[in-house]
DNA sequence: ATAGCTGCAAATTATTTGCAGTATG
DNA sequence: CATACTGCAAATAATTTGCAGCTAT
């Protein structure tokens, strides 16, 4: 494996929590950090995981925060212009990931059980610039998405033929 | 420029047809070519560039063409089945672009004008793989999309300002 | 002949918006 | 206390599907 493969994920240490960083984007903006704002940045940044809108309205009915499905979208779309999320659109439905307080990085798909993996590559930001630079463009970020077998699938693809069969 | 930015964007010579492609995909699985299927991959294959679902209905229909929304749709996956168009997901709309008989390339996407560049660089199938064979992954494809702004709308954008402010 | 295909209209899925009442800075 | 926000229901946007008749192999 190179140097490059560097693939820490640790979660960063940032000065601000999550939160404050979004009630100084929405001051800025003249905008205001509600109860149901609140909510969805706490209830978001309490696990790191990949999600989608819908998801997270279940979630929080299960938690028993009753935030309505508009509230959620339009909160969703500001947190990515305030860079706490990240959205990712691996299908129809667009996905979200933590982006403020963690490394940036990349994926792997699993096509066959839809996992999606993180990595970490230094040598994707070099190879980004340098294109960037060769056709006069300013790169403000990129998305590097590698579709492919998982090992665990690839192992139990041949096995698995049997019981489709039944 | 280093050597890996090699940006030859020249279509491939292939052995057959788009067409002839899809006819013999279509034939391993038992399916048809018919008259609309022969007009969209002729159609599609008739100029190089990113279309959408909506674009395509609409140049069609310009041509003469009155194909159905829903067979544009249901031909459309099935050229993405059959390795002849590669699905890009922008915005929430699906764009396509040419697959086979173009060689592999990524984009750069200006996202001031909403303009996308092509681009070859050989080093990304290398990292690609790397990636992949560090996580024990057996990749099948990559997307690399690089957001950013380009000269034109860079250079533009200052001086718009004024503009903006009356 | 017999699958499979087509167009149409209706259904689904994902997301957005108008509006009347409510809450924040 | 002005302005922005919320939930709801209705609207939109993109895509899919059921079905009755048509067509390629």
């Amino acid at each position: 494996m190179s140097k490059t493969q560097t693939d820490d994920l640790t979660p960063l240490d940032v000065p601000e929590s999550p939160e404050d960083k979004f009630r100084e984007f929405l001051e800025i903006r003249g905008e205001k950090l509600t109860d149901p704002r609140r909510t969805l940045v706490r209830h978001i940044y309490s696990s790191h995981k990949h999600f989608d809108a819908d998801e997270l309205v279940r979630d929080l009915h299960d938690a028993g925060h009753a935030i309505s499905r508009s509230t959620v979208y339009r909160t969703l779309r500001l947190l990515v212009e305030a860079g706490l999320l990240r959205e990712l659109r691996l299908t129809n439905r667009s996905a979200y990931e933590h982006d403020y307080g963690y490394p940036a990085h990349d994926h792997l798909h699993c096509t066959v059980c839809n996992r999606v993996v993180e990595f970490r590559n230094e040598e994707i930001l070099k190879l980004r610039d340098e294109v960037s630079r060769a056709h006069g463009f300013r790169a403000t970020g990129h998305r590097f998405l590698i579709t492919g077998v998982c090992s665990k699938c690839d192992r139990s693809h041949s096995p698995r033929r049997r019981l489709d069969l039944i």
